[in-house]
DNA sequence: TGCATAGTTAGCCAAGCATCTAATTAATAT
DNA sequence: ATATTAATTAGATGCTTGGCTAACTATGCA
């Protein structure tokens, strides 16, 4: 029971549910990319992934500086219920603009996005 | 995306999950003995019970003293979700505990649960 | 070796929430 | 009508949480 509370308190946070929705899009992202497309600080973000890896939704994987974030499809449990949310949100508007972003987002490099953080201005804006 | 957060957040509390999971079982059960499983005040759990309402999941009648919740199966777009629930709880230890603890609850009249919840001793105990 | 930098952790604050008691509402029963 | 009572609402309190800044960790590059 607990572990199902933990799963729908993971779920309950838009910012989380918008970050869910966006793996389950691009299958694999960084956690730059995920702070651009929330709008938060990255240690904002990096909590919010930390909820989301303890519910056991999402998996991380180091590559050298960066961490890269996936849904872990293969947790059979949890199958059913991705897919539910997954058809929930297909049709949502904010999803869908976020959609957009995400495009822009990764059409570049997590590297040269991560100089834009810094306020560089390189990749292709909006 | 709202209506879905929603839904998650009043997933996400042990208690309401437990009220879920007894209507689940039992169809229609009034606001006293809902009270009685989950071990509260009933205000505090008149306060769990209007926000599963909120969130669309469950719905309620009026029936002269007494209030009686169900979940409103009818949602369609909830089906599979609470299907989904149901199976992962369905060997959940504490979930059957509660079972056990429902089946003396309903073996006796909300009127004579409401005597014994002001001290009065009717109901088989234990 | 030392600097730059992506991400996490720590510490803080304001908002939200689960719970309680007390007051209120709505229905029954005397 | 008046008292009783099931349920909800209001108000208070302590805990949790989402956000921030700042400090820390770890990786890559000069």
């Amino acid at each position: 029971m607990d572990i199902l509370t933990a799963l729908f308190k993971a779920l309950s946070d838009r910012n989380r549910l918008r970050i869910v929705s966006a793996l389950l899009k691009h299958d694999e992202l960084c956690a730059c990319q995920l702070t651009e497309l929330i709008h938060v600080t990255g240690a904002t973000a990096s909590r919010h992934m930390g909820v989301l890896i303890s519910s056991g939704l999402v998996d991380s994987r180091k590559d050298g500086r960066w961490v890269y974030y996936r849904i872990r499809r293969e947790q059979a449990d949890f199958g059913v219920l991705i897919g539910w949310i997954e058809s929930q949100l297909s049709h949502d508007p904010g999803i869908e603009h976020d959609a957009k972003t995400l495009d822009d987002i990764t059409s570049c490099e997590p590297e040269d996005l991560c100089r834009k953080q810094r306020g560089d201005e390189c990749c292709p804006k909006k």
